[in-house]
RNA sequence: GGGCGUGUGCCUGAGCGGCCAAAAGGGACGGACUGUAAAUCCGUUGGCUUAUGCCUUCGCAGGUUCGAAUCCUGCCGCGCCCA
């Protein structure tokens, strides 16, 4: 019992709510005692392929579950797809087509697997059509009478656009039913899920109490700041760090965080145990900017190995804080038909590269001084510069790249 | 179905016949300062082959005017109230 104990302690770590910390206890005890893994619902979204950190929170969490033993069971919501979770945003999502959702699940897996296991035993993949696709409106109506309007209106989303005079659709409230069907259906035994689901995974518990199924427990994990350290990461508001991006660039976005959020990312983001975090984030015994650099590379090193994990906080720190240039610029070939006598204008130069996305908007980078050309600054927008030797352009301190022509045709 | 209201640039939000590419704030980008932190300060923030210039933009389509984001008509979306 004593590593039940462990278990469920180290499965509390970082949560935001878990109903109810008993009955995880209980339900891993059972477990053990039948021999049986536990069921681990996780819901996946078909129409946002782009995983980051946000979402690693709580595959870690379930990654957390399968190391025991337990069995993870990824829905696919390509059903619910069609309705989209009313978290929210206003706008209509657009029904997605078989084969869209195929290929988001696909690259869904693609990146989910670097922090899942994925043997065949420890992960169990659904979609939601299954059931949902055979339901009739009788059955549907079923549903329906599981569910109060007061109660719905409870849920944050619907009162607060309810107050604010906004639309709510009748189907939206079909959504949280779908959803806590799923679990019904899969026979979940934990549901895990970000703080915005609460309320869809309590209705699941609900639904399964009576269908006659222990009601699963139903863990919230925080919601994590992205790296503006204002709102919920998210791909839309671009403050998100990507599972799939390249080293640098990981530990880049991750060391301009500002220092306050650290402690949350230590905590949701990383393995380090809570010694170690409060050390690192106690300004008087860990300098912010090293404690970052733990951070940086502690994230980093889940998603890459620890070598480029090491590799990109020595790249940093050449370049940001020494100052030098990277190592590896990658080369951009310019077109020969851009090309006239060797020389190119350097608005077009900015343009064809995609630094900038418009002349214009090349013409105020020059004009603010914020590009350099061969180790030069430019400040005039009207020269044309040549492009022998592979030359540097530098936008800011993060766009470069070195300029080669083409060979013309 | 009827009445009232509302629709502005990435977002919020002023403008209510010319001085409007459109106030203000936010965000974003660039610069200074730094630890690519915070705070602060400065600049930029529709497009155009290079501009005391032209073009496109204020839900959509027409109309009135020398001239419209601003007035009129119709349509569409959204909200509220009535049925």
């Amino acid at each position: 019992m004593d590593q039940i104990d462990r278990q469920t302690a180290s499965l509390l770590a970082g949560t935001d709510h878990v109903y109810s910390s008993q009955e995880l206890k209980d339900r891993l005890v059972q477990a053990a005692r039948e021999g049986r893994q536990l069921r681990i619902k996780l819901g996946m979204d078909p129409t946002a392929p782009d995983l980051h950190l946000g979402h690693a929170v709580v595959l870690r969490k379930l990654r957390q579950f399968q190391d025991f033993g337990h069995r993870a069971v990824l829905i696919i919501g390509d059903f619910t797809a069609m309705i989209g979770d009313p978290t929210g945003k206003k706008k209509t999502r657009p029904v997605l087509s078989a084969e869209q959702v195929e290929a988001n699940a696909r690259t869904y897996f693609a990146q989910a697997g670097k922090i899942l296991d994925t043997s065949p035993e420890k992960l169990e993949i659904r979609r939601n059509s299954e059931w949902l696709s055979a339901m009739n409106f009788a059955d549907a109506l079923k549903l329906a009478q599981q569910m109060t309007v007061a109660r719905m209106l409870e849920r944050d989303t619907f009162s607060e656009r309810h107050k604010a005079g906004e639309a709510i659709y009748i189907h939206e409230f079909m959504y949280p039913l779908m959803q806590g069907w799923d679990s019904v259906m899969i026979r979940a035994d934990v549901e895990l899920g970000g703080t915005d689901q609460t309320f869809n995974n309590l209705v699941g518990r609900d639904l399964q109490e009576s269908q006659g199924q222990k009601p699963q427990i139903v863990i919230i994990m925080p919601i994590l700041t992205g790296t503006d350290g204002r709102q919920k990461m998210s791909k839309s508001l671009g403050n998100y760090i990507g599972v799939s991006e390249p080293a640098t660039e990981q530990f880049g976005k991750t060391m301009s965080i500002p220092d306050a959020l650290m402690p949350s990312w230590f905590r949701l983001c990383t393995p380090l145990p809570e010694e170690r975090i409060t050390s690192l984030t106690d300004g008087r015994l860990t300098h912010p900017r090293q404690a970052k650099e733990v951070l940086g590379r502690a994230i980093v090193e889940q998603f890459h190995s620890v070598g480029d994990a090491a590799a990109a906080s020595e790249d940093f720190r050449r370049r940001f804080t020494q100052g030098e240039l990277p190592q590896d610029i990658p080369v951009h070939r310019v077109e020969a038909s851009l090309i006239k006598d060797g020389k190119i204008g350097l608005l077009n130069l900015l343009k064809a590269v995609g630094f900038a996305p418009s002349t214009s908007e090349a013409r105020r980078l020059v004009e603010s001084g914020a590009v350099s050309y061969a180790g030069e600054k430019m400040s005039d927008p009207k020269l044309v510069v040549g492009v022998a030797g592979q030359p540097i352009l530098q936008v800011g301190k993060r766009r470069i790249c070195r300029i080669e022509a083409a060979e013309p045709a």
